[in-house]
RNA sequence: GCGGGAGUAGCUCAGCUGGUAGAGCGACAGCCUUCCAAGCUGUAGGUCGCGAGUUCGAACCUCGUCUCCCGCUCCA
């Protein structure tokens, strides 16, 4: 089963590939690691991708609007945001293990131990002395509990001097005195230790002395929750409303692979809604409703969606979830709902000074919103219509077909016009009929090879239906509209095709079942 | 970053003990053909991931390097 899945991811690159959807980035100099492009078909993919959830999120509710924020932003943004701190992780490796571990994760572990030692006397002591035990009083003069007390201050001031001032070395050496082992191995064989920061950097100004060192955006949230007044003013919007946004994001993973699914650039669509505190969980629960229910229209099958409710919440959350999808390599996340609390706009409003309050006139009184953010990766939702579109026929007469199920209204393309054969004026024919649609629809023309050939073609990159024109075309002005999905053809006059069509893969059939 | 596997035409792969680089499919042009990868003719496309070394001679042997896949790790 897992070979198989394994197959499916090969077999869905190598398609994605060969159609045109996804290139691996500069392949002719032999490619960058987690980076691709999106070609000629994917981008007609992704964009659709993005105008159903723009569309379901903007134009459905007249409480949110978008916005377009710059990926460079004000360095103390993401000192507000915890990012400086909390994206940059001293690791270490063991070397007899192969595990890696967070350097102060070890050292705090350590800790740990030497507290547990401590409670260990308490507890003895307090046997000992019965109900006359004052444990303050303890604590403050047993000789062994107060140097357990002090070896812990010291282990903790070293440990904060040497990540203050960024001495790696020190933290290494610090490991090797307290003597500290693999919790796996035993093993005290480390390596250096490294800073892995997840924030790429560069330098804003063209005089390198002059410079400020500037972050690309690891989240698309910030650039809303720094407009919020803005938006807020400008657009006089009242509690509870929502601001959308789609863009690139950029975090230097230590790891990034499958395909797809986690690069180093990628791009989110993200919805912040700010809501009166205390009813966060109310919206909570109704956008974990509303986004499953996007999901589950496109018709790639419900059983392959599953919530994932975090249990270790987010030092800014009081709530969160994951929407997980059945991708090729198992149920993994991608899209995140979570209650973000006050914590961003509060942040923002100590390192900025500035109030980010809105005042509600019915409660008389200014306030922090709370927000719900709904985060979808973009590129993950592509890899999750790939992969559950991508189904492989046995046909009636033993042959085999390679068939996109693409939902017709984020395929690349709609409609195939296709001359039965290229004489007798069908070309012609043809030419006319994609004249008039392609001022509706992303068209394509085809007459080279048996129709056969063609029909799979568009199977390989999702087109949902055809259009043939035969040589009652030229008697009678029908023609046959072939379906990918079943193979089977309706006749219909040319001049109600616009309509049919339009009615068959517009995006607004989907939104009316939201 | 560590460990394992892999890299030859657009795709899937063959290529013997080191001796001038191959097939099928696909693409393109044309012929033929009235509905689901038919047939015929022709064409294009590879310094065998890249770089060094050994050798008279390297796709093949050695070293290095890059990329991809799997596992570990990480994931706001």
């Amino acid at each position: 089963m897992a070979q198989q899945e394994d197959n499916l991811l090969k077999k869905i690159i190598s398609h994605a590939k060969e159609y045109g959807f996804i290139f691996p980035s500069s392949e002719i100099y032999d490619g960058l690691a987690a980076a691709y492009d999106y070609g000629q078909n994917g981008v007609e993919l992704k964009n659709n991708i993005k105008a159903y959830w723009w569309k379901a999120m903007v134009q459905l509710h007249e409480n949110i609007v978008g916005i377009d924020a710059s990926i460079f932003m004000h360095p103390t943004t993401w000192k507000a945001s915890g990012h400086v701190d909390a994206f940059n992780d001293p690791m270490i490796d063991n070397k007899d293990s192969k595990k890696r571990y967070r350097a102060d994760v070890l050292i705090e572990d350590h800790i740990a131990k030497i507290e547990a030692k401590i409670a260990k006397e308490v507890s003895k002591a307090a046997k000992r002395f019965g109900d006359s035990f004052d444990k303050d009083q303890f604590v403050a003069t047993n000789q062994r509990v107060l140097g357990y007390s002090e070896q812990i201050d010291s282990i903790n001031n070293q440990m904060k001097t040497a990540i203050e001032s960024d001495n790696l070395s020190d933290l290494k050496t610090l490991i090797e005195e307290l003597g500290i082992a693999d919790p796996v191995s035993g093993s005290k064989n480390w390596t250096d230790v490294r800073q892995f920061n997840l924030m790429f950097s560069t330098e804003l100004g063209s005089l390198a002395e002059g410079a400020n060192k500037i972050y690309l955006r690891p989240e698309t949230a910030q650039g809303i929750f720094v407009n919020f007044l803005n938006v807020q003013k400008s657009g006089r919007m009242k509690i509870p409303f929502g601001i959308a946004q789609i863009g690139k994001a950029f975090r230097n993973e230590i790891i990034a692979r499958q395909f797809i699914f986690r690069m180093r650039e990628f791009e989110q669509m993200e919805m912040q809604f700010f809501v009166k505190p205390g009813e966060e969980i109310e919206w909570y629960d109704r956008w974990k409703e509303n986004r499953i229910k996007w999901h589950k229209i496109l018709g790639l099958g419900e059983e392959n969606y599953r919530f994932h409710d975090h249990l270790n919440l987010a030092h800014y959350a009081n709530a969160a979830c994951d929407i997980e999808f059945n991708f090729p390599m198992g149920f993994k996340e991608l899209e995140g709902i979570h209650s973000r609390t006050d914590f961003d706009l509060k942040a923002h409003e100590e390192h900025s000074g500035k109030k980010l309050q809105f005042f509600d006139p019915q409660e008389n009184k200014n306030y922090v919103p709370y927000v719900v953010e709904t985060s979808i990766g973009l590129d993950r939702m592509f890899l999750a219509i790939m992969s559950a579109s991508y189904v492989e026929e046995t046909l009636e007469d033993g042959s085999e077909r390679t068939v996109m199920k693409i939902p017709a209204a984020l395929a690349p393309y709609k409609v195939a016009v296709l001359p039965l054969v290229k004489k007798d004026g069908l070309p012609e024919k043809a030419r006319e009929i994609i004249d008039e649609l392609k001022l509706d629809f992303n068209c394509q023309y085809d007459e080279k090879d048996a129709i056969g050939k063609r029909y799979r073609r568009q199977d390989a990159i999702g087109t949902p239906y055809a259009v043939t024109v035969d040589h009652q075309t030229l008697e009678d002005n029908t023609v046959t509209l072939r379906d990918r999905d079943s193979s089977n053809q309706e006749r219909i006059d040319i001049s109600t095709l616009r309509s049919r069509v339009s009615e068959l893969v517009s995006i607004t059939r989907l939104l009316k079942q939201l």
